[in-house]
DNA sequence: CATGGGATGTTATACTATAACATTATTCTT
DNA sequence: AAGAATAATGTTATAGTATAACATCCCATG
């Protein structure tokens, strides 16, 4: 049995998300430190701001926080330190949503499946090799050299399909 | 063997576009009739236009030619047409691009899987069973319910991969 | 303590998309 | 053919997403 490919599940309701951002917050110190990038108190806050839950995050509702808390901040403020953050792979970016969402295992370099919740909102995140190695032999089937993917699959959890079960919706 | 599940291929850059476009908009017009859609000279012309290359077309772009022809176009004229044409499946939104390209086998429902070239911009678009069903698989595995899928990979075709064999980029 | 490069601030603007309401065109009913 | 109903398009305004270009600040290092 190989690993587990997911990355970043659908939490329980219960869980405590501060754990989640503590060990976000902690392993972004530690990448950044030993790649000799600085992790500034505007990038933490960004951050934080990210894994505020498990939700994708507008870059303007980042502006609109740091803005409350800190006067001055314009969209380059928050999309240089979103591009930074995604740079080192500490962040992704959801296209079909255009927001964002911190990494469920930064520092291993690896492709993303990302599941959406169309009702709760939240996102799961994998990274499925069998998927991968998949969408590569069809890429190269057709002579296509691929160096990214981007998946995104929309649909329900498993939570909130129990929670509606029975309703008309 | 399968049916292929290329269903609209990078072509030889010698193809004859012209029949390209002739067949997507007699479908076009076919499903539209079938479906009693009007099928108007607005929404023929904007079809055209996406239809002009392989490559995805920019909302505005298609705004900025429609203005030229015709005078009176504002943004709603081009995306309210766009939203049509891709409820009827005939053109697709290439989420990572924003930027739209014709279907390449509409009026069968189908999902889309998109190689998009880096070099010449062009998409090729993919319908491949076990792709789906393998997503689907690994969607249910975590008690997901998937409705929609978005595939987009990026990479360099063939056709540009052999013309710049040896070059140093 | 200079200085050089990286980070952030600032201003302006480009690009993408939708809301809301007015008008025109087409189809349907009678 | 007239009028009603519906669909399509026009129009104005604005929301939402992102980048360019240049100024300033900060701080690691010599």
């Amino acid at each position: 049995m190989h690993k587990n490919s997911v990355i970043r599940p659908f939490k329980a309701a219960s869980h405590r998300h501060q754990d989640c951002l503590d060990a976000a917050m902690e392993m972004a110190r530690r990448l950044c430190d030993a790649s000799g990038q600085r992790f500034t108190r505007l990038r933490q806050r960004v951050l934080e701001l990210v894994w505020r839950s498990h939700e994708p995050v507008k870059a303007y509702d980042i502006l609109d926080e740091l803005r409350d808390e800190h006067g001055a901040a314009a969209p380059p403020t928050v999309y240089r330190v979103l591009d930074f953050l995604r740079a080192q792979g500490l962040v992704h970016k959801i296209e079909s949503l255009n927001a964002y969402v911190g990494c469920g295992d930064p520092g291993d370099s690896h492709s993303s499946q990302f599941l959406i919740c169309r009702d709760c909102a939240r996102v799961a995140e994998m990274d499925d090799p069998e998927l991968c190695a998949l969408l590569q032999k069809k890429a190269v089937a057709l002579g296509f050299e691929m160096d990214g993917q981007i998946i995104e699959v929309n649909g329900r959890c498993l939570e909130c399909r129990q929670q509606r079960k029975g309703e008309t919706q």
